[in-house]
DNA sequence: GTCAAATTACGAAGATCCTCGTACAATGGG
DNA sequence: CCCATTGTACGAGGATCTTCGTAATTTGAC
C-alpha cells in the first residue's frame, strides 16, 4: 500500500481565498446568518465533524444560487472551503469562530433549532 | 376620577406596532443587527437600565434615516419604543430575546466590544 | 482522448436596503 | 394661540442582494 503521507491530498491546484481570522467581521457574520439558505447550510455542517461537499445540499434554489451562497459564507468567514477532484468540501471555521466571537455560533445553532421547534418544522 | 393604576402614562393616543415574542424571528433579528448603526442603538440601549430618546443617539445618518432603523429594530422584535410627550423612548427587549435565544444577545454584545478593541476603536 | 460529474462565470431581472431632503404631524411650554 | 422640539411620511436615488439560465471549466474515470 502507498504511503499516503499526507491525511488529505488538497487534490487541484485550484485555489480559494478566505479571510485570516482577525479579518472576520461580526457585522459580515451575522448577515450572512440572516439568509435562510446559509443558516441552513451552517446548521447542517454543525453537524457534522467533518467536510461536505456542495452537492449532498439539497437546498431548494438553482446551482448557480447555491454557488452563490457557499462563496457568501466562505468570504465572510464563516466556512472554510477546498477543492477535492470535482467536488468542492466545506467546512465550518468553528474554531475561529468561537475564537472571535465566544458563545456566539453556538447560541445561533441553539436559536435555530428552538424556534424550527416552535413553529413546528422537524419535531413538530 | 380614574384609577390611573398604570405606573407609567402612556402619554399620547399614537400607538406604534410590535411583534408579539412569539412573531419574533431568528433570521430577522440578525439582519437587524448586521447593520452597524443599528448595532451601535442596541449597544447603546444595552448599556442602559431604562429608556432612551432617540435624540440621544447621535448617529452618522440623516434624521430620517435614524427614524428608519429605529423602525427596523422595533418591527423585527429587538426593540420596544413608546411615545411620551414629543419623544419617542426606545429600549431592548432583553427579556423577549432572551427567552427566545437564550445567550445570544449577550454573545452578541460580547463580540461587538471585543472586535471594536482588537480594530482600535475606542479602547484601542 | 472522450465523457460524465461537479461546480463556476457571466449577465441579467427583480427585490430589498440604506440613505437622503423636504414637507408634515404631534406634543408641551410660554 | 404661537412656536420650538421631536419625530414621521413620502418619495427617490443608488447600492446591494437573491435568484436564475446558459455556457464554460476542472477533474477523474474509462
Amino acid at each position: 500500500m502507498q504511503p499516503r503521507t499526507t491525511v488529505q491530498p488538497p487534490s487541484s491546484g485550484r485555489s480559494l481565498e478566505h479571510p485570516a481570522r482577525d479579518a472576520i467581521r461580526l457585522e459580515d457574520v451575522l448577515h450572512a446568518l440572516s439568509d435562510p439558505m446559509r443558516m441552513r447550510v451552517v446548521r447542517t455542517l454543525a453537524g457534522e465533524t467533518g467536510e461536505l461537499s456542495c452537492s449532498v445540499f439539497d437546498l431548494p434554489v438553482s446551482k448557480s444560487t447555491t454557488t452563490h451562497h457557499f462563496r457568501v459564507l466562505r468570504e465572510c468567514g464563516v466556512i472554510n472551503q477546498i477543492y477535492r477532484g470535482t467536488a468542492k468540501m466545506n467546512a465550518l471555521r468553528r474554531e475561529d469562530l468561537d475564537a472571535l466571537f465566544p458563545g456566539l455560533l453556538d447560541s445561533v445553532l441553539r436559536a435555530a433549532a428552538d424556534q424550527d421547534l416552535r413553529l413546528g418544522r422537524d419535531g413538530g
